[in-house]
DNA sequence: GACGCCAGTCAACACCCTGTCGAGTGGAAT
DNA sequence: ATTCCACTCGACAGGGTGTTGACTGGCGTC
């Protein structure tokens, strides 16, 4: 479920290129200052200097530290997902419990993950359509989720929970898809948007009617 | 339903910034450049030098024509959107005559015009996250669909074909998400994606059940 | 305790792209 | 013939990115 590691326990190897140990403050600094830049302008109209001087360093020795701008963002996604991840544990091995209130558990946690970092969120949005390494790193974590609620479904049709209907696989790509976009309408609060204390209650009806033709799937 | 236009018959004002009419072949051919461009690499990776070279003049006549390169984007998304809501026609006001044909001729069209630009449709997307405008006109088209679907779900509720349940303005506007993600995504083909020929079904189906409670909906 | 190594640092540079300014040019209207 | 203006572009200024090459200081080694 989670992505391999390093043994340090930091990510990947997005941050420092190849070596080891004792800038780690700075590397710090800069995501810190990614972080809380990004809350108050657009991922593009930060520069790579506004990151370095941020950090007290110098844009060249920013390239020490991170091989682009986007890496930053990549670095600071990975996070994300990991507490997204952290977030869902296993509510959907638990869904025969009560379905609409572990369904709604699942929507609920990713809610407050992604809004707990809304500003990240947005800029990975948009940067996923220019920067192929955000673009990869997306596509992966979303076949992850995709693929464990295809295996939720499928299990609530084998106990006859659900109904027969639309491939499993099709139908998670959509209510995830879904989810992804009307969250980024919400938090980014231009164009139609469902109001943030209504999102979750929205999600959950569609993916209830959707999967069980009801909202109020059967008990185990 | 159509935005304002000027006298010419042109887009509003996007192009030739104040005066008049000679060198309209230069636009249409920088117009023509962008949509050829785009078929073949990331709007990104395309100068303004690009599209100048292409219509067979420099980059500071290009400002001539257009205010900047998002500006021709912004043209050519007035085009299809125009298109599209001339394939969509009134659809939607003749629902109770078989509202699942209805509902997917709806969303079978909508398809059928986003994936004949779709390099066009994923420019835009990408270049919504940076560009006001552009993020602008599309939450001025959204907001347009939104209500044309929330005013159908209402006619369905009213006539006692569909249930009572989530506002339907909220409805609508996730099913709207949905549609907008699921397409970027099986037209970018990055990520899990519904396939091609399967995408208006799938999208159907989750319509249908989160406004019905079934993929069968009443007729008049 | 001199020596070398290497993580870490930055001034300066090359490059690319954007947007603007000002000086043209040629055809249509007067 | 003159004026006007739509249209054109060479040349420049500005700002961002990524790289190069030289410098520093702590730390292990002999």
């Amino acid at each position: 479920m989670t992505t391999a590691r390093t043994p340090t326990g930091a990510a990947p190897t997005r941050g420092r290129r190849p070596g080891r140990s004792t800038g780690d403050d700075r590397e710090l600094a800069i995501l810190a200052t990614a972080e809380r830049l990004l809350a108050e302008r657009a991922f593009g109209d930060i520069s790579i200097d506004d990151l370095a001087r941020g950090a007290g360093i110098s844009r060249p020795t920013f390239y020490f530290y991170f091989r682009s701008k986007d890496a930053v963002l990549l670095t600071l996604l990975d996070r994300v997902i990991e507490e997204a991840d952290a977030a869902a544990g296993d509510v959907l091995d638990r869904l025969a419990e009560d379905p609409r209130a572990r369904w709604r558990e699942l929507i609920g946690r990713f809610h407050a993950t992604f809004g707990g970092h809304r500003a990240l969120v947005l800029a990975c949005a948009q940067v996923r359509g220019t920067n192929a390494e955000v673009r990869q790193l997306w596509a992966v974590v979303l076949e992850r989720w995709v693929h464990a609620v295809e295996t939720a479904i499928e299990g609530e049709r084998r106990r006859g929970a659900a109904p027969d209907g639309l491939p499993a696989r099709d139908l998670a790509i959509a209510l995830n898809s879904m989810n992804e976009r009307v969250w980024y309408a919400t938090f980014a609060g231009d164009g139609p948007a469902v109001a943030e204390r209504d999102v979750v209650d929205v999600l959950l009806d569609v993916w209830l009617t959707a999967i069980y033709r009801t909202v109020t799937p059967p008990q185990a």
